[in-house]
DNA sequence: TACACCAAGAGACTGTCAAC
DNA sequence: GTTGACAGTCTCTTGGTGTA
């Protein structure tokens, strides 16, 4: 019979020169080993051993055979390295991230991933949280980089990391140092997320109750949108200033003092659904909760995930 | 003495089938 | 689809034999 045991009894009897040390190395009597090696070659139709009373040496066809037992014991490893590691992920993750993600630790978990995960694909869309909850839920994506968390049956989300929000504006509108009125950024546009979103919704109330009635607000989806028009002096810009370090080190924008109570700070969520298949989606949250958790300084205790490497 | 092979018996394994 | 019983098959070990 053509089995791996077998294969694995001959290629032993080979590389040992005997069937007593094979046995040994192998755990079985002296006779299991004979009767296996008989039944390899009765199964294989060849001779693979020549019997003398010096000993067993390989047939020709022996040697020729050996390479491929070699070969499908090494796979068998390989197999079995592959069920333990986790590391085998393949196939192509869709992946959502809002954009303050892609500007802060994105490449980084990028690069874990290509390292971790050699075999895995990746497809980046960037969106508003509204949007990438909607994909999400329609199984057009397979895990969500988003302010969440998403209150959805079968959907799973673990925390990332956290933001503060900032009121920030250009040199250009002579705002001062000094703390400013709230209800005086009323004069100017404000700059912020898109108006689906919870930050817009909660710079508008804030605006409103400081006693602007009707604050003239310019959201975008596009934090290079808003970053830029805030340099030019078009408004103040309401957003988490987390990736502006060169802007506000140049002097191109700076963090206003403003007297109002704190801006609500940004909380990310990674946001998978349930399923047979969740377990790539479910690796790389916990992986970029770690990543997330150290941009931000956020410390490890809570983190559901093993550290990666770097 | 050392090696491989053979035969017999015991235990483990496997496939099938019925019951749930 | 799962579980348990059962029969047949397989594999192992022990004890012995043959050969140089």
């Amino acid at each position: 019979m053509i089995d791996l045991r077998n294969i694995e009894t001959f290629f032993w009897v080979a590389r040992l020169g005997g069937f007593r040390a094979a046995a040994e190395k192998l755990n079985a009597t002296q006779p299991a080993i004979s009767q296996r090696i008989a039944s390899l070659e009765s199964g294989l139709g060849v001779r693979l051993f020549e019997r003398d009373a010096r000993g067993i040496k390989l047939t020709a066809k022996g040697h020729e055979l050996l390479s491929h037992a070699e070969r499908m014991l090494q796979m068998r490893t390989d197999m079995q390295q592959a069920a333990r590691a986790q590391n085998v992920m393949s196939g192509t993750l869709r992946l959502g991230v809002a954009e303050t993600i892609v500007h802060t630790w994105l490449s980084r978990l990028m690069e874990y991933m290509h390292e971790a995960y050699p075999a895995l694909m990746v497809e980046i869309q960037v969106d508003t949280t509204p949007a990438l909850k909607s994909l999400l839920t329609s199984h057009q994506i397979d895990l969500a980089f988003l302010m969440g968390p998403v209150d959805e049956p079968r959907v799973d989300n673990i925390h990332l990391c956290r933001y503060p929000l900032a009121w920030l504006a250009s040199p250009q509108l002579k705002l001062g140092r000094e703390p400013i009125p709230l209800k005086r950024l009323g004069q100017w546009p404000v700059l912020t997320y898109s108006s689906i979103t919870e930050p817009h919704r909660a710079v508008r109330r804030m605006l409103v109750e400081a006693g602007v009635a009707t604050p003239r607000m310019y959201g975008s989806s596009a934090l290079s949108v808003i970053v830029r028009m805030a340099m030019d002096g078009i408004g103040t810009a309401a957003i988490a200033p987390v990736f502006l370090g060169r802007e506000l080190a140049q002097g191109e924008l700076r963090q206003l003092d403003v007297r109002a109570p704190d801006l609500p700070p940004l909380s990310f969520t990674a946001s998978w659904m349930q399923g047979p298949d969740s377990h790539v989606a479910r690796t790389i949250a916990q992986a970029a909760q770690v990543i997330a958790r150290d941009h931000a300084g956020e410390g490890a205790s809570e983190m559901v995930a093993s550290p990666p490497a770097r």
